[in-house]
DNA sequence: GTCTATATTCTGATAGAC
DNA sequence: GTCTATCAGAATATAGAC
């Protein structure tokens, strides 16, 4: 019986999240991810049998997480601009070190993660595009949060941004409140 | 004597930055920069004691590259705004691969690399503001700018996006013409 | 300045005991 | 399901010839 932290299984992508986020994909050796979830190596080449089986695993995951998402956003109390900038700075949660993790994989020409990302990506915008009737206004709020993404994700944040960015969706009656 | 692209030292950044663009920090190892620049390991480790020293190669060409961009940006004839975004989508300049092959090594946590992007955004976000005189519209713009090239650089291109943006910018007085 | 050969460490993966 | 032991290949780096 593990010690914590649920299913085996489960606590091993959760490892491998931690350390891709932290690290990123150089330092996320199966070595590293096994004592991370306080595993041996063989035990976890028991639940995934190769690197990269535990990346599928990590992306199945991170889609399923997704489509919840997704839905939050589109009822989300105060309107899905709000939420989605919201959500493009990590907060901590499970679904950000996941979807923080995807990237880092991304950036390695990995194209199933690409995949995943862009899967979201697309979901995210058709609830945006739904909500403000004007393509070119989501597209835009779309990229200002994928900035909000990258910096937040390269060390390079600023806190201020998102109060900015409200000041000037304010100007564009694009934001519900 | 090197068969082309000038001086081997040169030519094994470009090597170096070509890779990183191509297949992330985990395909640059040295044996495939060497390979690429058509030079022995040994003789790349002449030019480079080290990976660690060719990352600060590279990065320190990046930083003299960009300080000429900058001025350029200053002075565009279409505004710093159009030139800002127009530069944040992969044109295939020498620049602009040195700053995609500077984001993969940033997104493996190398605070060396993430000190060189910041310290080119910092310079950058202050010809927007002087040129807006506006810090919300700056910030705002600025992020559109890192989600431009954030998406360019994962493959999750939209090449409608840049139009939409004009679109919206437009809207707020932002952009000379 | 550039090469080849070698030492050393790291990484992914397998085999078989418990 | 989980462990230890072990192997094959890759990666960084050094030494010394040319």
């Amino acid at each position: 019986m593990p010690a914590d932290g649920g299913p085996t299984r489960d606590r091993i992508l959760d490892s491998f999240e931690k350390i891709l986020v932290s690290g990123g994909t150089r330092s996320a050796t199966i070595d590293a991810v096994a004592a991370e979830a306080a595993v041996s190596k063989g035990g976890l080449l028991y639940h995934f049998r190769s690197k990269d089986d535990l990346l599928d695993g990590m992306l199945a995951r991170l889609a399923a997480r997704g489509a919840e998402d997704v839905e939050k956003m589109r009822n989300a109390p105060g309107g899905p601009v709000d939420y989605y900038l919201e959500t493009s700075i990590d907060s901590g949660s499970d679904f950000d070190r996941a979807l923080i993790a995807a990237a880092r994989v991304a950036y390695e020409s990995e194209e199933r993660a690409t995949r995943a990302l862009a899967a979201l990506r697309d979901a995210w915008f058709l609830v945006l595009r739904d909500h403000l009737g004007d393509d070119s206004l989501a597209r835009t709020i779309q990229l200002i949060g994928d900035g909000l993404y990258f910096d937040d994700t390269t060390g390079l944040t600023d806190k201020t941004s998102l109060s900015h960015v409200r000041n000037v969706l304010k100007r564009l009656g694009a934001l519900d409140s």
